[in-house]
Parts: C-alpha cells; structure tokens; sequence
DNA sequence: TATGAATGAGCCTTCATTCAT
DNA sequence: TATGAATGAAGGCTCATTCAT
C-alpha cells in the first residue's frame, strides 16, 4: 500500500471495494444466494471486471474468510496485549487463552452477522491456513503469537497444535448455536463451562 | 410398514427409493450439485413425482440428516446396552458417554461419506429435532436415554443439556476434520486427547 | 410419424420447427452467428426447450447436413430412375454419374444459400456417413443405390470407394466456388470440362 | 527489411512475433478457440497493441493463410526449378504439375498442421489473391510461374483457368480427408488415382 | 507507440417448477 | 397417482474493444 502508483492503488481501491460489496452481499443474503453479478452489481464494477480479480465465487468467499477472521484474530491479540502491559504480575499461559477466546465471543456476540459468515465457512483447514500465510498489515501471524505465548510460559505442552485444534473447535461450534439461535442457551450461561473446559483441555496437555 | 394397504407399501417404498438415491447423490457429488432432476433420474421415477413426496430439496436434506444421524445413535445405544449388560459392575455415566463417542467415531471413521454428508449438515437444532421428535422404528429417542443414563447414575449434573452440547459439539466438528483430512493429526492421535476432555466437560457438571 | 401418440407427434413436430429455423439463421447469418437463444426465438420455443432435442449447436448442424444432403440425394436418385424407365437402352454406369452430378449441380444452382451451407459444412466424413446411416422415409440409401448401379454395369471397378471420394469431393468444391462466385467461371462453362473428368475420373478406375 | 529504420525493424518484429504466435494458436486450437487475448499473451505484447497491427481475427487469418500457402508454393516452384535443370530433356507441362502437385502433398504430408489451417480456411478467391497480389520477398508471384511454364509448352490450353482451378480444387479436398483421416484411403494408394485425374484434366484442355 | 484495466453485451447452460396428459 | 415436455429466469463466464496513462 506504501509507494504504490496511482493504477495499483485504484487496482487496491477496487479489489476492497469487491471485497466489502461480497461481504455485504454474502451476509445478508447468504453465499449461494448471492450471485456474481450482484456483487458487481453492488460494488458498481462491470460483471467482468470481478474476474479480473477473482477466479469465482469461491476464492473470493476464501479470501473474505482469511482477511476477516484474521482481523479479529489481530484484534484479539492486540487487546491481550495491553491488557497484559497493565498487570502487575504475568499473566498464565491459560488466561490468556481465555482472555482471547472471551474477547472473540464478545466480539461476535456484537456482530452475529460476521459470527454467521465465519462459522459457515471456517474450517480447520483455512482457519490454520489464515493463521499462517503472508500476513499483510491488517493481518497477524497468530502462529507466531501462540508459539511466543507458549515459550513464555515455564510449564511445556504435548501437541500444542492438537490442544489449539480443539480449542478452536470447541470455541467455534458452541458459539455458533449459542449466540445466533441461544441453543441449548445463552452464551453468557455457556460461557463459565466453555472456559473451564478451555482450562480442562489446556491442562491436559501439560507435559 | 405393518398393516399397509398395497398402495400404502407402493408410495411407502417409492419414498424410500427416493431418499435413498439422494443420500447416493448428495453424499457423491455434494448437495448443490445434485438436481432434483438427478434424484429423479437415479431413482427410477418422473420429475413431477418428486414433488408428490417433498416440497424442495431441502425438505429432503432435512428428513435425510434427521434419518441418518438418528440411525447411527440407535446403533450406538444399542451396542451400548449389549455391552453393558456383560459387564458385572455397571458402567460409570463417563465410561458410557465415551463409549458412544467412541462408537461413533468409528462408525463415521468407517465411512466417511456419511461423516461428510451429516457433518456438512447437522447443526444442534437439526441433532436436538432428531434426538427428540417422532421417532420411528428405525429411529430412537435418544433424549430418553441421555436421560435415562443421567438418572441411574448416583452423581446429579448441573445443565445436563449444556453438558450434552458441548460434547457433542466438540465431538462433531473434531471428528470433521481429522477423519476426514486427518488435520491437525490422525483421528488415532486425537482421541485419548478428545476422550479425556469429554470426561473434564462432564466433571464440571458435576453438582 | 405413423402411429405416433399425440405427445409424439408434437415432439417431432417441434423437433422439425427447430431444424427449420436453424437453417434459415444459419444460411442467412452464418452458424457462427447464430446463437441458441436466435434458433429458440425463431421457432418460438424457450431456451431450454433446444436442450431437449439437441446436444449443442454442432449436433444440430450436423443433423442439418445430414438430412440436407441426403434428401437432395434422394431427389437425385429418383430423378434418375424416372429418367432411366423412359429410355429405350439402360444408360450406361458414366450417364449415370454425370446425371446425377447434373442435378445436383442444378438444384444447388437454383438454391445457393443450401449450396452455401453444404458445402462449408459438408466433409467426406459427414458425406458418409449421411450416405450410410439409418435412412429414414425422407432420407435415403445412396450407399446401396451407388453399389446397385455397380453391379447393373458389365464393367468392373478397381477401388470404387476412391472414385465416389473423387468425384464427389470435386464436384462439391468447385461448385462452391463457381456458382457462388462465379470463379473462376460460370458453372455452365465449367461443366463440361467437369464432367469430362468425372468420365476421366471413372475410365481410370476400370478394372 | 533492407534500409529499415530501427523503429521500422522493430514494428517488423512485432508484426511477425504476432503473427507467429497466432499460427500456433490457431492450428493447436483452432481459429475459434482462439481469442485476441490469447494471441498477445502468447506474443508478449498488451491486448491494445494487436489493433496497432490488425484491425480484427478475420484480417490476421487471411494475411496467415496468404503467407503460408504463398511460402509452399514457393518452395514448390524452387523445387522444381532445381529438378527441371538437371533433367537433360525438358519436363512437359503434365509432368511439371504433377511434380508439384506430389511436392505439395509430401510436405502438407509431413505437416498435418499446416495442412489443416490451411484445408479449412483456404478458398479458390483466398487462393488466387495468394497467387496473384503483392508478392514480397517470402512469397512468389505463382501466377507468372504457371503462365511461364504454359508458354515454354508447345501445346496450348483452353481455358488454361479453370484447368487450374479443377486441379488445385481437387487436390485440396482430396489430400484433406486423406491425410488428416486416411479417409477414404491413406494418401498413398490415393495418388496415383489422383495423379492420373490431374493428366486427365489436363488432356481436356488441351486445344 | 504501447499498455492493460475496465467494460458490458452476449453466449451457453442449468434447473426448479408447472401442467396437460 | 404418475409422467416428462416445456418453460424461462438466472447464473457463470468470455471476449472484442476502448481509453486513460
């Protein structure tokens, strides 16, 4: 975005403007409902002009995915961040976790629409993928974040990567019924059993 | 089935000719790119006779999921109940909720396509409608026994339906992904991890 | 078409509605130009409507060669025998060839946009297997006529298939250019010379 | 190409990397599948600067179709030229068509390619505007070849024209579905039937 | 001259649904 | 009940062409 020449930011411009049409679009009215010419339409480009930036429907779907729940994730670890700088004494590796979990619920209970999408769409595959690849300047490396995280603290895990896959499983399924349909309850009444099972399967991999 | 007139037989195995050539299609090629002119086509009848037995493809979907995912809890509660009734001392309330897990996972391990299919479509309001509504012959009222199960045991839960929705929660969307792309490990490697948490999850329901 | 159902005879009518509009927009406008929503719109039937009766555009050109050129043989052939009836000698195998030739030429020059559409369309292969494949009432056996004439004939031939693929690919290329361009001459100061080379062409495969 | 600016040369390149480019597409893909897109990319050059050089496909198409059939016959005509000299008796006017007839078929032979580009779009106007217009360097002016070997001939042709056109007529549609689908036969035991067709056509004309 | 982003008309094709038989 | 021909809206996608840079 820095140094860019007047057509790579209007080519920038565009591809968010596309980006932010689909996001609209896709919650709204739901992926398989919304047709590439409505988001062409919606972004007020020519039909043909979406291809010039997207092969179909799904890449775009991906990269809407990567880019929105990376952001989150960014916020997320920015928020423990701060947080973390006020305390006297260090935080555990655990209440970390649950602070980021705690701070994502809160987030999407604000925004069940961007909840919707994402849940719809997550899977472990791109979820790892979105934590991993090229991070851009709204993006975050959360595997970086998570592995720092696990150095900092004395205590050692077996399978790290297993004990996140869970944590993130559990965190995405039981929000997605919990915030959007209050199934089998709301999430605030959810909430204590959630972290105390987050704290359950983190302990289980102590070394 | 019993004491159906010969038309009543006809429409009866004309319907299940159907539901079985969808769950054929959907589970081979994906829901959306299955027509109901491909179901028609796959089960030996007219376009229009579609329309005689189902409102629209998600009407089917729907009675699909509800039919399979049921048939494979019967399954699990009935080897459940075989099982138990070897033992000589009767089966902790955990030992049995792992068992079905297990069960399960190694049903859905076995067969991936329908791990796929109920995966892809099962969500708790569609799982709490099975477990509770109309169960027919095939099917079972799994609730009943959930609850069963809770009152022969001597300990008292706090939320038993949180407690359920957690685990199963958890146990869906784990399996998803390591049976199917064996991400972040192999189902194997995840289990004893999965199997312990489940017991922490019923632990804090503890009353 | 004898002893269709009502429900038959609708479809091949619609099916010949189709073929005939085809015709017209491709010898006006050219295959290329015509488009499937021109061909539905002509012959009054909905897009979708083609698909049931066609593959694709190739299918119906092909279709369209076929039963273009085969009635035109067939026009040919029964020329000839009404001609051959009325004479007091049986015409010989070359008089044959040459009549039929003649005709041809002459109905092509009467009708060029069909000429047109043969020719650009029309190869050995397709010429075949028209020749060949199940004739219908309006179609006919121009194989079994062509090996007919064969053996009526005391003369024998060395490689006839070879002499039909002469004479049939020469005439048909310079006719296109004669009779539509008139190049490099009109048709009628062409013929003699062609026919003279279809009896040269015929000589030569004596045996 | 003599006396050429560096500008001038430059365009030059630009012009025949075009139309290379564009002869591979078309006989790898056919004139059809090829858009103007794919013939810049695989030329290098932007979308924009192909009009800079051809006003549309159809002027492209023909200039190729020119240039390649106006090279073959050029070779064709050094061959025989070549030939022509070291016989101690001149060649006749039959036996020096034939030669180049035979030198042709052998390379469209070896050139399936070529022949195929060629078959399809070359039409007797195509063909004599090849023959007669503007030769440059890499093309030859045929037309004066074939009325300077009628003349070093004592006899004298009738309509020396349409004698070639017959020829040429016939040879391309013949040696077309022969080479491409050995159809009726391979072009081998087609030729001598061919061969002797072309002398008989010539014999015709013979005043 | 050269570029290539943008356009938008236009094409092919699919499909849920209806309805006369 | 059952059929399947017919519909036509809707979608995905391509591509020749333009034009500001």
């Amino acid at each position: 975005m820095i140094n860019m020449g007047k057509v790579e930011a209007n080519k920038f411009k565009k591809l968010n403007t596309i980006l932010d049409s689909a996001f609209d679009l896709f919650t709204n009215q739901g992926v398989e409902n919304t047709s590439i010419a409505d988001i062409a339409k919606h972004a007020g480009v020519a039909k043909g002009t979406f291809y010039l930036y997207f092969q179909d429907k799904h890449e775009l779907r991906n990269r809407l995915i990567y880019h929105k729940s990376s952001k989150l994730f960014k916020e997320a670890a920015d928020a423990l961040e701060s947080v973390a700088a006020c305390k006297s004494t260090p935080m555990s590796f655990e209440d970390k976790i649950v602070f980021i979990a705690d701070y994502i619920i809160n987030k999407l209970s604000e925004n069940k629409i961007l909840l919707s999408f994402i849940s719809k769409n997550l899977s472990w595959g791109v979820f790892k993928k979105a934590l991993t690849n090229n991070p851009t300047d709204t993006e975050v490396d959360f595997k970086e974040i998570y592995y720092k995280m696990l150095t900092e603290e004395e205590t050692k895990f077996k399978e790290p990567e297993i004990m996140l896959f869970m944590i993130v499983e559990l965190v995405g399924s039981t929000c997605f019924s919990a915030i959007l349909y209050e199934e089998p309850a709301d999430i605030t009444v959810i909430k204590p059993y959630l972290f105390n099972t987050i704290r359950a399967i983190i302990r289980e991999h102590e070394a």
